[in-house]
DNA sequence: TGACATATAGGAATGATTCCTATATATTTG
DNA sequence: CAAATATATAGGAATCATTCCTATATGTCA
């Protein structure tokens, strides 16, 4: 697995997530993106998260549609079900969950997400 | 709202879908009730699936494609990264923890919802 | 039974994501 | 440095899940 070198799009791509707390989707990093390289294309958003993802410097958050997070310590999030917006919620993450599932499974588990279902504060 | 009528088509999709624990997709649950009813189309699958979400008959569950979960009961989920099945888990759901989470973001949480990530037991 | 509301089938439209290809850029080697 | 090679990019086409649209069918209720 290649895909080391960091190259101008990428670096710039991860430092606009770093920006934002808010989880935004690759269109709308593609358009945060462009106010410094107007040129680039959507795919090569995507495919750049998606190394980015891989080399673990970003994680993706799978919901309707994929949103990313350049905050890659552990955290969990809440879904706003009245405007779809996706919130970290810093509170301590639960400890030895994926052992005890472990033992009620089988199979190799490395970890979990948990999103909070609700209406974010802004929205009530 | 209305749709509390029970059709034949939305009967026989929920019969199916208690079927199998497997969490189908729309596409999978429609081959399967096109054993039974072969002229239903998959935007009736989708629209009673839709229906039968709102009335609290089944839950969605989302991910890279949506997928269907007769079990309304809470339970966990663990995502095999290799085959993309999704199996159950059967473990204590964790109390309190909506409470706390309302108490770091505000707003108001209803639930959450919790993915394991690994390789399930048949990918080992 | 007739009038009306709602559901259906079938297919078109939408929208996110992935794929393809020719060109551009970076890296390595002599 | 320059040529040879590898990888990345832009741009657009293709894909695929999902939603929307419309004419027809079916169920409901007086």
């Amino acid at each position: 697995m290649q895909d080391l070198r960091m190259t101008r799009q990428r670096k710039i791509i991860l430092e606009e997530l770093h920006k934002v707390t808010t989880h935004p989707t690759a269109y709308e990093l593609c358009q945060m993106v462009r106010t410094r390289l107007p040129r680039i294309s959507l795919g090569t958003i995507y495919r750049n998260l998606d190394i980015l993802v891989r080399r673990g410097d970003i994680n993706k958050i799978e919901g309707e549609e994929m949103r990313f997070d350049g905050n890659i310590c552990k955290h969990y999030h809440l879904r706003c079900q009245m405007c779809g917006s996706v919130e970290d919620v810093h509170l301590e993450t639960v400890n030895g969950l994926e052992r005890q599932a472990e033992e009620v499974c089988g199979g190799k588990i490395y970890g979990h997400h948990l999103d909070f279902i609700g209406i974010c504060k802004h929205c009530c």
